[in-house]
DNA sequence: AGCACGCCGACT
DNA sequence: GTCGGCGTGCTC
């Protein structure tokens, strides 16, 4: 008999109250299978129900007395290595989340498990036997009659399904105490590995080739394609059946010859990127071999560093990671690039594949199921060495890490909207340490976070401040939009854009027009008693959306269909706002005939990607590109020498703090857009406030002045990177009882933290949406430096609410600095 | 959060 | 006796 061995497991389905460590016993035979990191079906709470878990750690001892065992293990290897089981840790404490949030958040969704209970008839019972044994319980007698009919085995789903009560679980519990009924779990994942049929050369390739050339003893299509196996090994039977035209019995009668072996072989699933064959020689300018050569030196063997790349747009920052990574490689170390949006910037994408070939795996959003699987399969079995990819793959299972690279470092993307609400930086920043490697942030406008950082000394600063090829930077114009409504042009066109539209349309040049707003968004109202449309289960207004012919609600996804009478006094309802739409009608009647291409998330589906629309714009010298977001970001067309802003006002004047930095950023980024070729840009940005000191910066691209003033700013009125911001938000369909929550949940910090110096709590006030879903919403801000202390004051009370039945009905979730 | 368990009243 | 409703407290 060897020693007891015990497991420290955490449980999927554990809401955050109940969310630890749980022991579970390791029976003898299963003792040397399982590992950290793998997952197991243990029996949970009084009824035993079948959960998954994972294993955090394995120990020899154990003090708790009524132990349970594990029930199965699920996993033939770990899927989480001790780096990320730490990980796994960390992020429980500082992001209020569950354990199980933060591993579903590392493992591809391919590799989830679906466990599905299924209940069957005991061995050796019939109907008879089973009635005696629960003697006449009406529900029981129910579920023996659906089970049976059924041939004896149905699944937990099946079976509520068939039953007319809900809470089958009592009944089932019964039913199996009395043995009459077993439930089994059935865990299937839903991707499966892919296994490709493959022809495997088992004799000598000068034999084979031999054996090829005997026609006598050879049929010809087995020659065929006994000479190709001798020059290439091994191939798939489809490939092979692709070029020589052997059926399957060619491979069978081969096979049964000895020469060859038929063996399923694991493929991956991988998408096409656009092939790009020549690889451009890197040359680094001279500013940019001294910003590589400064980061190299960063790169000490072991050693954890963290640096900030500043470099204007068009700078080749590209460059100067690609030379590191090159670098890193031959460290025999591997490399992350984390990147906003993939399907933003397929270029990037398609640089790193032209330079590191298969040595790359890409991890995206509209990658299949099957793709993102095989990808992270890819990177776990070390068949990659350079990971590229958006927020989640941050937690991509490289290992021996070099360096991670983190473009665009101030993009929104990068923070987690939903739980875990991490942002991929802090997660970057924590692998770095714990792999004693370089943190690298590249960013055209630093985050003021990060550039703080940087000037307290806490990142080293690299700055790259020439365009490549000394391009200049693009001529900003501002039109002044309240001149314009005086001057009675109450369209989106300012005169400024119109004349500058006009150079361009006779010239040949194409232009981009950027709108800071999302989809086809029309304002329904009525011009004579103003009656807006609004949203029954939220505070927003609905918008129209001509695909459909419907109002639609962007928050909860309500829609009804377009009314073109007002419901309260009958007169015609006006759409108004400055939709893609919009702007488009307006360039076709101010210049007729116009090619114009719009790009919004209406326009932008499966059908018609990011990709098509690019190119299109690019093959037919489309003369005008109307979008959203999706225009601001990586485009790079040499003809484009013209980019309007439509209006800079409705994102200058949000509420919330990072407004002004984010406004900054946009049009930075949209400038760049323009002059990429070796014509000179322009930009125009509209706006009714000109005189805007954020504007002006933007206008002149003085990144430095818009950091000094933005900083002061964060100093007076302490924020961010002065202090942290945690958000406690609460939701809920009462909005007394929620205030009151609110009200208490203040109480007990202002209670608990008076002895701490600084500390602040702000609200509750409404979220700026203040009705999502017939549900309320409101917020409380904690302005402090956040530590443990106050962490765990957090987690006492969010599990305060969760429990308290009082506040049943209430949701409440903390966040720490978050984005809007 | 589930969900078993225990207590209690109603009904056959 | 048996059924179902609801309050209580635990989850290795």
């Amino acid at each position: 008999m060897g020693a007891d061995l015990f497991a420290k497991v955490v449980i999927s389905d554990a809401s955050y109250v109940v969310d630890k460590l749980y022991d579970y016993k390791i029976p003898e035979p299963i003792q040397t299978r399982v590992k950290a990191g793998m997952r197991v079906i243990i029996p949970f709470a009084r009824g035993n129900r079948k959960t998954e878990g994972i294993v955090l750690a394995t120990t020899d001892n154990c003090s708790y007395e009524n132990v349970k065992s594990i029930e199965t293990v699920l996993d033939e290897e770990p899927v989480l290595n001790d780096e990320l089981i730490k990980l796994v840790v960390w992020m429980r404490e500082h992001f209020f989340c569950t354990a199980y949030d933060a591993v579903k958040a590392m493992l591809p969704a391919g590799l989830w498990f679906k466990n599905e209970v299924v209940y069957r008839v005991a061995d050796g019972i019939d109907r008879e036997a089973a009635s005696v044994a629960i003697r006449g319980n009406k529900r029981a007698e129910a579920a023996l009659d659906a089970l049976f009919s059924a041939g004896g085995k149905l699944s937990a789903e099946e079976l509520k399904e068939k039953l007319e009560y809900d809470s089958i679980s009592s009944v089932m519990s019964s039913l199996i105490s009395a043995g009459v009924v077993v439930a089994n779990v059935n865990s299937s994942r839903r991707i499966q590995d892919k296994l490709v049929n493959t022809a495997v050369l088992k004799i000598k390739p000068e034999e084979a080739l031999q054996l090829s050339l005997n026609k006598k003893k050879l049929a010809p299509m087995q020659s065929e394609v006994l000479k190709l196996l001798s020059e290439i090994g091994e191939a798939s039977v489809k490939e092979i059946s692709y070029f020589t035209g052997a059926s399957n019995s060619v491979f069978k009668a081969l096979e049964k010859s000895g020469a060859i072996s038929l063996e399923k072989r694991e493929s991956f699933r991988r998408p096409e990127y656009f092939a790009r064959n020549e690889v451009e020689e890197l040359f680094l300018n001279e500013e940019q071999s001294k910003v590589f050569n400064g980061i190299k030196k960063m790169m000490q063997p072991d050693k954890a560093d963290a640096a900030l790349l500043y470099g204007v747009t068009g700078s080749g920052k590209t460059a100067v990671y690609i030379r590191l990574i090159s670098e890193v490689l031959e460290q025999n170390k591997t490399a992350l690039v984390l990147v906003p949006e993939i399907a933003l910037t397929p270029q990037m994408v398609s640089i790193f594949t032209a330079h590191f070939g298969d040595k790359v795996a890409v991890l995206h959003s509209s990658l299949s199921m099957g793709e993102r699987y095989d990808e992270w399969k890819r990177i776990y079995e070390k068949k990659v060495d350079v990971v590229v990819g958006t927020r989640s793959a941050v937690f991509a299972p490289l290992s021996n890490l070099g360096i991670i690279i983190v473009d665009e470092e101030q993009e929104y993307t990068y923070k987690s909207e939903n739980s875990p609400r991490y942002h991929a930086v802090d997660i970057a920043k924590y692998r770095c340490a714990k792999n004693r490697c370089l943190l690298l942030l590249g960013s055209a406008t630093p985050s003021i976070e990060s550039m703080y950082n940087a000037q307290i000394g806490r990142y080293h600063l690299f700055k790259l401040e020439n365009r490549y090829n000394q391009r200049e930077l693009p001529y900003v114009l501002m039109a002044d939009m309240k001149k314009e409504l005086r001057r009675g042009n109450g369209g989106s066109i300012s005169s400024v854009l119109y004349s500058e539209l006009k150079k361009n349309l006779d010239s040949g040049e194409q232009s981009i027009l950027f709108i800071n707003r999302r989809g086809s968004n029309y304002l329904v109202l009525c011009p004579e008693c103003g009656f807006v449309c609004r949203c029954p289960n939220c505070s927003v207004n609905l918008t129209y959306h001509s695909a459909n012919h419907r109002h639609i609600c962007h928050y909860c996804g309500y829609s009804e269909p377009a009314q073109t009478k007002c419901p309260v006094c009958g007169s015609d309802m006006r759409f108004t706002g400055f939709g893609t739409q919009k702007v488009e009608e307006e360039i076709i009647s101010l210049f007729p005939g116009v090619k114009l291409l719009r790009m919004d998330s209406d326009i932008v589906t499966a059908s018609h990607s990011h990709d098509m629309i690019l190119s299109q714009f690019e093959r037919e010298k489309v003369q005008i590109l109307v979008g959203t977001q999706m225009v601001a970001k990586g485009l790079n067309f040499e003809n484009v020498t013209l980019v309007g802003v439509i209006s800079a006002d409705q994102s200058l004047y949000a509420s919330d703090y990072r407004a002004q930095e984010r406004t900054f950023s946009m049009i930075t980024q949209v400038v760049g857009r323009s002059g990429r070729g070796n014509k000179a840009g322009r930009a125009v940005i509209q706006t009714f406030t000109p005189s805007n000191e954020i504007l002006q910066f933007a206008a002149s691209q003085d990144y430095d002045a818009f950091y000094k003033r933005e900083i002061e700013v964060r100093n007076i009125l302490h924020l961010p990177p002065m202090c942290d911001l945690v958000a406690l938000t609460a939701t809920g369909e009462d909005d007394r009882l929620l205030m009151r929550c609110c009200l208490e949940m203040k109480a007990i910090l202002e209670n608990y933290l008076s002895d701490q110096p600084g500390v602040e709590v702000l609200g509750p006030a409404p979220m700026s949406v203040f009705k999502v879903n017939k549900r309320y919403r409101y917020r409380l801000t904690i302005r402090c430096k956040e530590n443990k202390k106050i962490r765990s004051l957090i987690e006492k009370i969010l599990k305060y609410i969760m429990t308290e039945k009082k506040y049943k009905g209430i949701l409440v979730w903390a966040d720490i600095n978050p984005f809007g």
